[in-house]
DNA sequence: TTTATAAATGCAACAATGTTGCAAAAATAT
DNA sequence: ATATTTTTGCAACATTGTTGCATTTATAAA
């Protein structure tokens, strides 16, 4: 996992902080579930709030993460499995966010369209969630 | 659309307070669009935050108002137009949200679901989130 | 290996959004 | 007109997020 995280912030030529290994290491180790910023924040030793949401914004904006909007009003992203890039998130997957837990996680396959749209309305991304009781909860 | 306002306080057997009169009147004069706090707020004569929090989570519970989730990190709430009931909503209809005014609006037409969830997952509700150039801003 | 420089951190200070408890005020029922 | 129940408005607080700036750290260059 470490060299993993090492690997990233080479590739996306970012300097090799504790902040960004240590937050690197969590979304590695989360898979395909999101984290909010206070999630990653009771995970870390050293926490600067201040510092965490700039990592955040860092890593959103090279295609490292990307924010899984789960309509329960906290900020969560997960790793881009994908084929992301900067500033061109192609994260179009499903998310399922569990009412019990909080918990959401990033589901396979990519949002169909078939919405119609008023006229002069041009649609630039799609977010598709999926509310309800995770696997986890539902036993 | 002040009589409508009465008639929905009264449908909904809630006592009839400025505050209430005026939020109601407010979504009425909205139509599809959808409302923040703030939104609503700044419409507002007077304007008690607090109050304004409790009559939207009040009209919520009603089945009055629904949230539309648009993914912008802001509570919005838009008229129940169908068919909702208390701690029912069936607002199952897909959200656009323009980028560059901030609007959301409820489009028409019922969400699509052809996503395969994980074995023990249960899904309860769905959101559709269009994200783009309302047509208003693309001109 | 030391030094220069560019980037990242950590702090204070602030803003927005949202919640709870409680006394006072207002709306309805009697 | 009065009693009762609901709603309001206030203080106080919690969480999430942002910006400016001095200090520290990571990397590049000498």
């Amino acid at each position: 996992m470490q060299e993993k995280a090492l690997e990233l912030l080479k590739l996306y030529r970012l300097r090799n902080t504790a902040m960004r290994r240590q937050v690197l290491e969590l979304f590695l180790k989360a898979g395909h579930k999101a984290l909010s910023s206070s999630n990653l924040e009771s995970a870390l030793e050293k926490t600067d709030r201040i510092t965490l949401y700039r990592t955040l914004k860092t890593f959103e904006q090279k295609g490292i993460i990307h924010q899984a909007i789960d309509g329960s009003g906290v900020t969560k992203y997960a790793l881009c499995h994908g084929q992301c890039s900067e500033h061109d998130h192609m994260d179009d997957h499903p998310h399922f966010h569990c009412k019990d837990c909080g918990k959401t996680i990033c589901l396979e396959g990519k949002i169909q369209n078939n919405v119609i749209v008023p006229k002069g309305f041009i649609v630039q991304q799609k977010h598709f969630i999926l509310e309800g009781t995770c696997s986890d909860c539902s036993n």
